[in-house]
DNA sequence: AGTGCTTGGTTACCAATGGTTACTGTCGCG
DNA sequence: CGCGACAGTAACCATTGGTAACCAAGCACT
């Protein structure tokens, strides 16, 4: 018996934990982007795809609409002559800011270190040999 | 000249913006279920591959290695007959944990409201088509 | 009137990445 | 002598991320 042991913690290591559905949303690069891009107010598609920088349009979209069916942003489609289409987040969405902020400090404070390590370890394998 | 506009802010949109780096590894979706798995003290291989579930020996090896480099955890080859290698978080490892914790607690709280706005999304649309 | 431009996509198509399965190497044990 | 444990690695697919081309609607311009 395998016996699924509810998982009642946020053991977001078991695979049926639905913990592991929104960290598998967060751990999407682009949400985490969008969500910083959006968090002063809405954007319509065309400048939030320069705002992020790099993202293909079909990704932008793929990740939007999956946002929109989680409820962290809302689409709204104006009957343009040349479509407009805006982005907003949600107030679920806006909720997520703050633990992205602590992330993105983090990742701010700890730059450094990250880049000198990885500096490190590079030089510890055979320089002739091409690492990688 | 396209002047760069050098990001002092952590414009983490700006795809040379070395946050991005960072943000990188925690948007893998595998490191912060490893740090999480490790936050309690150092692990060998196995259990590790256990404890996380669902991973690949494959992707963990690579994951591991990844986070080697960046410095955020210690790989201990024990010259056992049976090979024993134990990861350990670095300090810069387990200064990850916060962050992320915020971030699997703001999991928990909105779960329900991400599976309900999924639930209302997917019922709007012709439920006889089947989407995705 | 016809052409082209803008916006917000979609549809191929291709490359990179994630993931699965099988296999290796070493050494103690039965 | 062969089996099993451990920590991978190799080869091989599947899924996904990313690119380039195209579309539709309507207006401005020629």
């Amino acid at each position: 018996m395998v016996t699924k042991s509810t998982p009642d913690r946020g053991d977001a290591f078991d695979p049926d934990c639905p913990t592991r559905v929104v960290l598998d949303r967060i751990g999407d690069k682009w949400t985490v982007l969008v969500i910083g891009a959006l968090q002063d107010g809405p954007l319509r598609f065309s400048v939030l795809r320069v705002r992020v920088g790099g993202v293909a349009a079909k990704v932008l979209t793929q990740t939007l609409r999956a946002m929109e069916r989680d409820g962290l942003l809302t689409r709204t489609v104006h009957a343009q002559v040349p479509p407009r289409v805006d982005y907003e987040l949600t107030d679920l969405g806006a909720s997520l800011t703050g633990p992205i902020q602590t992330l993105t400090d983090w990742a701010e404070t700890h730059l450094s270190q990250i880049l000198g390590a990885r500096e490190t370890y590079d030089a510890a394998l055979d320089p002739p040999l091409d690492a990688r």
